[in-house]
DNA sequence: AACTATCTTGAACGAACGTTTGATTATAAG
DNA sequence: CTTATAATCAAACGTTCGTTCAAGATAGTT
């Protein structure tokens, strides 16, 4: 016990229990609906353990996006940081992400509509997240396609409309009846991802073909 | 008295008080966040007065959205309703929807950020609309375009496409700092959506110049 | 064995929630 | 003036909210 601060916790699954279960009841039904009563009962754990573990709601839902953008940003890193023409960089990114969404999907939704929290908390923490992805979205596709085609599109335009495109079938899904299933076979989201690509890089009116 | 209907009520801005300091209210700290009496005291109007006008909160939010929505698909409805070419009236509708959104802001995020609410009620209006737009888009838009280019796009796709598009800087507006001023003016906004316009037709990589 | 840190429990706190009621005032018509 | 209707008000309804706390259970360490 001298140091090895390790496996202190005593082994438990209550905790990551309501982790999960406060990610699929915040995205489905959201946050401030969802009761701290309703979200013990349905992680099978008693009401006080979510305060024990977490501190607060509001702490749990920060733990939440932060566990969210810190993959988003990753996969944004890697994927644009690697090799090759900017355009097919973007285009990874674009397909990468896209199958982030949707395996992520309660994430997705929850972190988008809970965009407008004007808690001072949280609403920094989601300005910090934003600084980072604008910053890196400029370094790595804005200023690199300056350079080959000579046009400058500014960061603070293209990365919120990337996420937006990407995200919109998901976020709509509610609205549209079936545009794509929550479950939806790797080629069906494989297609999505192209199809989004392909009018982000080319445009409706590009060559290449939409399904 | 005989028939004439109109003029029942006595008159009074309570109702549409109400109505305005909901849109501000459930846009900026969302709808379930805002409760009745806060409410009422910004409205300047007593607790009562809400139900006695609404029925009850979430007939408020009905009217809210109702409010919203038959605006937007009426200006969806005259631009691409209107002569010319297939791709000059989605451009003219990307410009009109959006100086729309700029305008009705708080409609805006108040309508997408409660896409998720599951309840029925509110779940089935909306899946109305979203039917509507498909169903617009697909006559209006896909279809002509089919017939021009040969390509034929899903209008499940393009509709809630479209709309993240156009609705990006003022969804995210509250993670980036300054995409768009809420009071931009209006060369600002105009410069917005011909961006939002030529990424759509013609790709990040088109012909059209982007500021 | 005793000890300690971790996990779990049930009960309670005050505050805020949406809604309802009954009385009262204001306005226009008979 | 009387009457009916619309608008306003204060007060209270029963629930549910997020949070706290003290006590107990469990398991690894000494």
């Amino acid at each position: 016990m001298v140091e090895g601060g390790k496996d202190k916790g005593r082994n438990s699954d209550s905790r990551e229990r309501i982790f999960n279960t406060a990610v699929t009841l915040f995205a489905k039904q959201g946050f401030d609906r969802t009761g701290m009563r309703e979200l013990a009962r349905v992680a099978g754990v008693n009401l006080s353990m979510i305060n024990y573990f977490y501190g607060s709601k509001k702490k749990l839902l920060v733990e939440i996006l932060d566990f969210f953008f810190s993959q988003y940003i990753e996969i944004a890193r890697t994927s644009l940081l690697a090799e090759g023409d900017v355009l097919l960089r973007i285009e990874t990114f674009i397909i990468n992400a896209t199958f982030f969404f949707q395996k992520q999907r309660d994430f997705l939704i929850l972190a988008i509509t809970d965009l407008h929290h004007d808690d001072p908390e949280i609403s920094d923490y989601k300005a910090i997240w934003g600084r980072q992805m604008v910053e890196l979205m400029d370094k790595q596709f804005c200023q690199p396609l300056e350079k080959k085609t000579g046009r400058r599109i500014p960061p603070k335009l293209v990365t919120p409309l990337l996420t937006s495109m990407m995200s919109s079938c998901f976020l709509f899904s509610p609205v549209m009846d079936r545009v794509v299933v929550p479950d939806a076979e790797p080629s069906e989201i494989k297609l999505y991802a192209r199809n989004i690509a392909a009018i982000f890089l080319e445009g409706i009116a590009g060559k290449e073909e939409i399904h």
